[in-house]
DNA sequence: TATAATATCTCTAGCGACTAGAGGTTCAAG
DNA sequence: CTTGAACCTCTAGTCGCTAGAGATATTATA
């Protein structure tokens, strides 16, 4: 058993967010000391490792509350967990083709110009004004 | 002279976008009428655009609004413009490496289980669980 | 001109995923 | 038993919007 203090060093997760986890559901209610404070096990620990890992991979709170649950159910069929890792895959290959996309245009906004010139010539400045001058849709 | 609905509809910006960017000094007041509606001209359209552009573009508001004053004062130095646009430029390429990271795991993550099997053995939930399985920091 | 339909106004609250701080209590070391 | 670090709850703030309530203004038609 041992204290947040304790758990966050470990996990590597700050205390205000395994108290936020906490308070949204994604953890279970700790178990508390007479003085009412939180002690935790190592089956806590892992438990908080498993979010952590998976909001490092993108996974929105909501999507780790039904791993968890699956989780849980040994039984179940994992059908959903490999949906919902499926669909976050997805979404951050789009979010990296539209990341590309913008690097494009940034890149060459930012070549436009050295930096050196007065605000009414700067290239920079118009191009942002200027979706014209832009080659890909963002 | 139009409203708020017609500048809405010419820019693609959302109304109540337009009322926030407002409140947040990122849009000079408009001008209104006797009934307080407000009133814009061709000049608070391009404004829009300019911030719309730039969002899209990634820039923070905070990044915009320095870059409005710049254009409000064109005999300054555009340095800090190009600077702006380096360090979004760099931003968006730290988030791309990033996002590739999450990519390679999340695609490895994936194909590791074709989701017919229970989630007792399922290599989604067990890689999600152990970070030691992946390749990569991220 | 009267009425009705549509548009706009302000204000407050909500989103996601935390983070920070105030003010008070408990724990553990010496 | 004292001290100081760690912990507690609660509220509010972050960013960039978005949604809704309830009131008022404008516009189009009869
Ligand atoms: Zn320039
Ligand atoms: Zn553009
Ligand atoms: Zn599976
Ligand atoms: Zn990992």
């Amino acid at each position: 058993m041992f204290s947040i203090g304790e758990l966050s060093k470990q996990a590597k997760v700050k205390i205000p967010t395994i108290r936020y986890y906490e308070s949204i559901g994604l953890l279970a209610p700790a178990e508390r000391t007479e003085g009412n404070q939180r002690r935790y096990t190592a089956e806590g620990l892992e438990r908080l490792g498993f979010i952590k890992h998976a909001r490092e991979l993108g996974f929105s709170v909501e999507s780790i509350s039904s791993l968890i649950e699956l989780q849980e159910h040994p039984d179940r069929s994992c059908y959903e967990a490999t949906e919902l890792a499926e669909t976050q895959l997805r979404a951050v290959r789009a979010k990296i083709r539209q990341l590309r996309s913008l690097e494009q245009e940034l890149a060459r906004i930012s070549t436009g110009c050295s930096g050196d010139d007065v605000s009414e010539n700067c290239y920079v400045l118009s191009a942002l004004a200027n979706h014209n001058l832009c080659n890909k849709d963002h």
